[in-house]
DNA sequence: GTACTTGATGAGGTTCCCTCATTAAGAGGC
DNA sequence: GCCTCTTAATGAGGGAACCTCATCAAGTAC
């Protein structure tokens, strides 16, 4: 007998929730928070400098409020900004060496959160639980 | 080939980010956070009046931020305070006939909600689905 | 060249959390 | 009794992560 849609729902949420906890707490000798990584994440996965206002519509916030992230990330040392050749008005931003340092180590520390977390599903299970997931939420709005 | 840890995790966040977002936006036209929701769950979920601590257990908040969602709460009418009548320190909270309303009407969205979103997994699938989220997260710290 | 738009940011506000200090009250020791 | 210890809520104050609206400079269109 299945779940209900409700139960499964409280279930997903409370897988998450497991997961955001965990990624809290490893984040911490980083003195970094989720968010402050999402925007690292966005910033280093592109292989120039990229434009707030890109960075903003990556994280899905207004531009105002990655100007606020980003001034964060720069006051620790991880990004910098710089004018943008093709347009006066824009601020580009890239990684500094220690963001690059600092984000390889963050990545290798979440690959290895997620190691664990799924170390208890086998081979059939996650090859199982990727399609269901998939089947729910491809193409849905947002 | 089964997906990777970490694409599961991504799956599995985008999963639930799509789900926080069309709850947010349904919870619009009652002008209640999903957070304020939350409060009103827990406390609504006690047979009699619940102490403020209680409540701030429940949401994993301290004290001092449950005495502020209850406020919140009780200036838009769903609660109110009354003395704890074992404990004059103590302060309890219960729901208004408004509050009991609201809760109803909340609790019929979400689950009409949920029903939406896994309607693309038949039957099968939302039992497999139930039982791999499970194995996941049972018996994991918090 | 004037008008509209766009990119970032200043100013100011809200929500949701925190800590620390305070006040009142219950509980235990003598 | 009365004295300390703890506990329940809350005032005061702060920070993070968002928002809107206003501003200013710089592109773009006519």
């Amino acid at each position: 007998m299945p779940d209900s849609p409700v139960a499964l729902r409280d279930l997903l949420m409370t897988a998450t929730r497991t997961l955001r906890r965990r990624w809290h707490d490893i984040l911490q000798p980083w003195e970094l928070s989720p968010h402050e990584h999402r925007a690292l994440r966005v910033i280093g996965s592109a292989d120039e400098a990229i434009r707030l206002g890109v960075v903003a519509k990556s994280l899905r916030i207004v531009p105002r409020a990655a100007t606020e992230v980003v001034d964060r990330l720069e006051s620790r040392g991880l990004t910098e900004r710089l004018p943008d050749p093709a347009d006066r008005r824009a601020v580009c931003v890239r990684l500094t060496t220690e963001g690059r340092r600092v984000l390889a180590e963050l990545d290798t520390a979440r690959d290895a959160e997620a190691v664990e977390v799924f170390a208890r599903l086998d081979d059939d299970d996650r090859a199982e639980l990727g399609r269901l997931l998939r089947k729910l939420i491809d193409d849905q709005p947002s």
